[in-house]
DNA sequence: CTAGGGTGTTACCGGTCTGTAACTTCCAGA
DNA sequence: TCTGGAAGTTACAGACCGGTAACACCCTAG
């Protein structure tokens, strides 16, 4: 249970990580702003104090997920200084792992499948914080020496992506049991290939 | 416009297509029965005496998906009679086409990302069709004589769902446009290695 | 012509949703 | 101790949701 959130921290704290936990696990259209308040040990009132709307709830939500995503890869050259090629297998690992966690896909995928509407706040981020995501794969295979960066950064990210979405779908136990195994060989191959 | 739906058919054969348009342009939870009935020139209760419920309708139009997908599969086989790789070769094509074709997903994925209580009766029909689907390109791989053929189609099949939320994330300029380079080049790859 | 099933229409039920108003309580800092 | 702001409480507005009841209609098969 996640009731480690409702611990004595600022309301406006509790409501985002509860928000971002039930968005999670329930979709954003399965979860009222009533439940995610009481979870949170809250009220609506205090909510929309510090959030001027659900959209604006979300919005920031997403924001904090890529936040721990940006502490993922500085752990990543935390452990490994320097060695990029190491950290570049630390995210397939760390990939992989995440499958495993639990049944959900990736909450900005989430977030863009059910919110449609073609100008909705929400998608001005998502687009912008994906992008930043695979900029920062790029430059990872690039300093690892890889030749066609772009090309390999574009297919792990794909792969990872499609591997995300098959564990929503069909479970653990479908084509993405295979991912370390696809993404150690691309990295391989892509070695193999003569720089340039 | 889908109004062409509207023209003189069955009822039930004008929502279950209205409801298959909308809920893949909406979301599912995006959209309400009345919207759905009244797009398809009719009424709700109407709607209730061929469904006993949303979610039933939601089941019927997944199936329907499913069966224009079964359909597809046909077309290669009429196209390139006997000839495996290049249905293969097809199927890439094909792919590739559904990605530009307009900036949303797959509809089983993203029902599966919005009905996430996990006995909905969606989920289990999704799950039946998406392993229908691999064990299709399996055997197509594995006819094309390639020698793993599952790891292809895995590969193959991740890569695709991949690119379909990419393209539902960051549009169709970001990494599913190298998705043809991405699925012929490990297709040349796999027939070079030994089949066995 | 007639009977009956499929369809359309209207109204409604109970529930849930986002968002707001008005008021009370609490607590920290001066 | 006093005060001001943050937080909690209750009630409500207005809209929408899935689903149902009761009844009128129309068109086709016999």
């Amino acid at each position: 249970m996640a009731d480690g959130i409702v611990e004595r921290s600022r309301p406006r704290d509790r409501i985002l990580e509860t928000a971002r936990d039930m968005f999670h696990k329930h979709g954003i259209k399965g979860v009222g702003v009533d439940a995610i308040t009481e979870a949170a040990g809250t009220n609506k009132m205090t909510l929309y104090r510090h959030f001027e709307s659900k959209d604006e709830l979300i919005v920031e939500c997403l924001r904090a997920n890529a936040a721990k995503a940006g502490a993922m890869w500085e752990a990543f050259e935390a452990e490994f200084p320097g060695d990029k090629l190491a950290q570049l297998h630390a995210w397939v690992r760390k990939a992989a792992a995440m499958l495993n966690a639990d049944g959900r896909g990736c909450d900005m995928a989430n977030a863009a499948a059910e919110l449609t509407e073609p100008d909705h706040p929400a998608r001005l981020v998502i687009k912008e914080l994906k992008e930043a995501q695979r900029a920062r794969l790029v430059t990872l295979c690039r300093d690892a020496g890889i030749g066609q960066a772009e090309l390999l950064a574009d297919t792990l990210s794909l792969l990872f992506e499609g591997a995300r979405v098959s564990v929503q779908t069909v479970g653990t136990e479908g084509p993405s049991t295979q991912f370390v195994r696809m993404a150690e060989g691309l990295i391989v191959s892509f070695r193999g290939a003569a720089a340039g």
